[in-house]
DNA sequence: GTGGTCTAGACCACG
DNA sequence: GTGGTCTAGACCACC
């Protein structure tokens, strides 16, 4: 369900947490649904415990889970989180447009770009 | 000339970097033309020399300067430079738009986004 | 597993960055073994673990290693390292070769050289 | 009658004397004809008598030329130089088949390259 | 424990 | 004065 990258820059909790935000965020994951435990998942992955707890901390505290003690963590009704997560996303894209016009890059290029990625994927 | 930002979260060698690519891409540094001391530079952000004497190796190897021992650093004749450049950035661009893919951004709204941005800036 | 020669000119990063690159080319080092730790590399050697740091972010940036921050250095799989690697030796071969005819130095001499060189080791 | 290359990674000086030492072996300086003063030499390369200077010294320490105090300096009667020269380059053609053994060269690969360069120029 | 960044201060080679 | 290397020691993020 979950493929580590060690060659991603990226910590590994960091990984996990987007992985399942992007599986919530699909429908993969619906809610209500119960998440494996911490020390099973981390098992799967033959990671540290101690990161997938990190992982389950940064989804709850972004929303997407919700956990009950003694019993698990669970996807959270999903409200607004895909606008949250949209508006994220929007403001990161804007960020890094305003890096392209730095370099020179034109407006007609990007849409262009933008084509391209929306006609193969 | 250069303003850092400390809560970035990329390493200031990596800001200093940039920043002067920028500069140097958007001509307003052109080629011979020689850089700040390296003690000069890290007086005046108030930071170790270490810290840029590691940003002038970082672009040397970019390609975008040439340091002479006992003379100082100078911005290189940019030929395919910019191109390059321009690549890295496209590649980087494409990256996100696929990660926007994923949590379900359209086309229609990253092409808005874009429009806005070229509009103000 | 490395000697250092300080009457060497090149700095010791970068004699440290070859030996380790060689290693891994002959295939003593197989891919995704761990390095020793920066720090311990450092006390073997007796130098400082700023010095190793470099040599292995060099390594990292010539695709023969890849880090994972709090688990340590890996070899990378080395798909096409070695090409790389003869094609910047032979460039500097030929470099060296000129020189020679410069001095007037013959092909006859190089040679010979040569047959030199391949017979002892 | 020299050329200076300040992306050079050598020092000045040094390029100073390697292209003296190679006008005086092949003869385009003869014996006993007085090179350009110091510092007629350093105005017409643009850089600092200093530099000039230690290349000289230089060219005398490897035997190359003498001085006359008061009169300049002038070609050596080159009795052994070349051979010299040779030997220590000879020296520096082992140091680098050395090298491309470790990363797994073969004695065709570099009659080849040799026989390459041997041709073109 | 690991890798990575930064500072402070020294020293070298070069011009 | 310049760039470049190295040491010593600190701190951070990560596992």
């Amino acid at each position: 369900m979950i493929v580590l990258d060690y060659r991603d820059r990226r910590p590994i909790y960091e990984q996990v947490t987007e992985k399942l935000e992007n599986l919530i965020i699909k429908g993969v994951l619906t809610p209500d649904t119960q998440l494996p435990s911490v020390r099973k998942l981390a098992m799967d992955l033959s990671i540290n415990p101690n990161t997938i707890q990190r992982a389950y901390a940064l989804l709850e505290q972004h929303g997407f889970v919700y956990s009950v003690k003694g019993k698990g963590s669970f996807v959270a009704p999903n409200n607004q989180l895909v606008e949250i997560q949209k508006v994220k996303y929007i403001e990161e894209f804007q960020r890094i447009v305003e890096q392209g016009k730095n370099i020179g890059i034109t407006k007609k290029e990007l849409e262009n770009e933008l084509t391209k990625s929306f006609m193969e994927g």
